[in-house]
DNA sequence: GTAGGATGCTAAC
DNA sequence: TTAGCCTCCTACG
């Protein structure tokens, strides 16, 4: 689940339910107990993502930062909270909800300084358009950059918060192949790609998934079956290999770059 | 029961 | 470029 929408949705999910309230933070698991000692009892008091990045601030001092990485999970539930599993890292709970953090690649109390070089080395977040996200930022980089769009988008340094989904499908949406050299995207198809980027993040902040299929090419409009995939949304491409296009028919490729899967359709994206 | 894969990233070679 | 991190789920015997 974790690209951008799922750490932005998860900074309101913890603030609802934890902001401006004394929190009992553990960590069942162990590895995170003695932090969770120096900030038991303490009020919850600011919550924030930036790309896949989530903070949590206590006393207006101390941040927890943690990333989902590949496997890392969360769970919300109701108060009483139930005994912890052998697996929860961190556990916050009071007196009407608690929340479970499982197999994050992160888990670390900082300080507000070292919170701070964290946004330094990342590019600006399409979920962060409103403050402080530049698109120019992101396209300085790619417009002199040889390596490849889908590589770019990837780089956190570069844009942060997208991920293997969203890469794979707005590369699609904009009918780029996904080798194409950074330095070959023009500024207009940039621009576009980012405000792409905005409103379909946006919609996965407010559904909890990514939906990247337009109207017009859902299953219904196009009177083909309904969708059997099971990551959770609509798609053109992602994870749909060999597999006919919804637009043209055609098979969809897959391959390997830097280590991630990559989905595309060589006729409907020009080089 | 076991192997393998997954929406991520980093350090080390 | 590769191994490693860490968890959960599915496919396969």
């Amino acid at each position: 689940m974790p690209e951008g929408h799922t750490i932005h949705r998860l900074a309101q999910d913890y603030a609802s339910r934890f902001a401006g309230t004394a929190v009992h933070v553990t960590s069942p698991q162990g590895k995170f107990s003695d932090a969770a000692a120096l900030l038991d009892g303490a009020e919850l008091t600011h919550t924030e993502a930036h790309g896949k990045h989530l903070f949590l601030g206590f006393r207006d001092t101390d941040w927890i930062h943690i990333h989902l990485g590949l496997f890392g999970k969360v769970n919300f539930g109701d108060a009483p909270a139930p005994p912890a599993t052998d697996t929860v890292r961190l556990r916050l709970a009071n007196a009407t909800a608690y929340v479970d953090l499982r197999g994050p690649t992160t888990c670390a109390l900082i300080t507000h300084t070292e919170k701070q070089a964290i946004h330094d080395r990342l590019g600006p977040d399409p979920l962060r358009a409103d403050t402080d996200a530049d698109p120019h930022l992101a396209y300085r980089r790619i417009s002199r950059s040889r390596t490849t769009i889908a590589a770019l988008l990837m780089d956190q340094k570069v844009i942060a918060g997208v991920g293997n989904v969203y890469r794979a499908e707005v590369l699609f949406r904009h009918r780029i192949d996904p080798y194409r050299a950074g330095k070959d995207i023009a500024p207009a198809q940039w621009d576009a790609i980012w405000t792409d980027l905005v409103e379909l993040m946006r919609e996965g902040v407010r559904n909890n998934r990514i939906d990247t299929v337009r109207p017009e090419h859902t299953p219904e409009a196009m009177g083909r079956p309904p969708r059997v995939d099971d990551h959770g949304g609509e798609v053109y491409v992602y994870r749909r290999a060999n597999l006919p296009c919804h637009i043209c028919g055609g098979e969809i490729r897959t391959a390997d770059l830097a280590a991630r899967n990559l989905f595309w359709c060589p006729n409907c994206q020009t080089p």
